[in-house]
DNA sequence: CATCCATGCGTACACTCGTACACATGGGAT
DNA sequence: ATCCCATGTGTACGAGTGTACGCATGGATG
């Protein structure tokens, strides 16, 4: 049967499960989708993954990784800060601009805590990790509300299909900045 | 088979699902769970709704007409407003105390928008109804900007778990307003 | 009153799903 | 060199799903 020695499958499989939740959403992922994804049997991730919340935890956790590196790299809060809404702005204009599976993925992913209370946890951890990333430059409660409105932004550019307006989004950012 | 005439079938059937959703989530719906929670065969189910997209639709305008009904009937945004903000930051306590199956339905119907492009058209036009609803006491950018923001901070304090605040809310919302 | 079709009802089919289980295999500990 | 168990593989089962279809019924229409 070919067994093969295969150290990173684990990683291969959350990697499929993402790729599977940006193509299909989180309806679409099965213990099955998945494995056929990362071509691998069925088997191995009922037995690397016992639950599929146990996979999406990994997923979600992964993705917002993902993000934080993307973050950091863009190299921006760096030094002191003179345009932190244009900052933040421009960020979510590149996030929102480029191929959208990416954002659609993080919320969908995000949002799915809702019902899942096993995601919570990790979810929550996102926007800490925000906050706290902004908290360099701003008060936490700043940085919280920040946070907030930028969910809400992105949600409403996803939603309504609309484009994404970086002077507008920059213009509302300035107001919550004391 | 005692066929039974019974003309509000259809809304009935409606508010099963959404009954259905608060309950198990939008996961936990199918044409034969709500069926069961109607007390309808399978068949009239289906017949009334041909796809699950279809009853989504009608149960998340439903959803929507409720919650905007309930705002107007809140009776608040009436005359000159001396303090939108803590209007709004009031709101959204009575919205978060109560049982919250009602904010968690509205959002799970809300961001299953995210997926199936059928929804997207009705949630956009929840934000657009409350946008205008805001409108008639300032201008429309920053009507949006309030939506938003209410959208983050909810989306916050259930993700998160935590409880709401709603000084901090008042506080945040103020500093939008310009 | 006749009849028609929107509505109601039951059932069957093919499919996917999660889960469990028995067995294979070989890297690494001993 | 040997053995063990973490890892890999294949298959099966029962539950739940969307969908389709044939038939029943009785308000609405003429």
């Amino acid at each position: 049967m070919a067994r093969r020695y295969d150290p990173e499958r684990r990683q291969r499989i959350i990697d499929a499960a993402i790729r599977v939740v940006g193509e299909k959403g989180i309806a679409g992922l099965s213990h099955r989708t998945v494995a056929a994804e990362a071509d691998v049997p069925l088997g191995s991730t009922t037995y690397h993954f016992k639950t599929l919340d146990e996979l999406l935890v990994a997923a979600l956790r992964q993705a917002n990784e993902g993000f934080a590196k993307v973050l950091a790299a863009s190299g921006g809060l760096e030094g002191p800060q003179t345009d932190l809404a244009g900052e933040l702005a421009g960020w979510m204009g590149e996030w929102l601009a480029g191929d959208r599976t990416g954002v659609e993925l993080e919320y969908e992913l995000y949002l799915a805590a809702l019902r899942r209370p096993a995601l919570r946890p990790v979810a929550a951890e996102w926007a800490e990790d925000l906050a706290s990333l902004l908290s360099r430059h701003t008060d936490p409660a700043t940085a919280r509300a920040l946070v907030a409105l930028m969910d809400g932004i992105c949600l409403q550019v996803l939603l309504t299909g609309g484009s994404y307006d970086e002077g507008y989004a920059r213009e509302i950012l300035a107001r919550v900045i004391p």
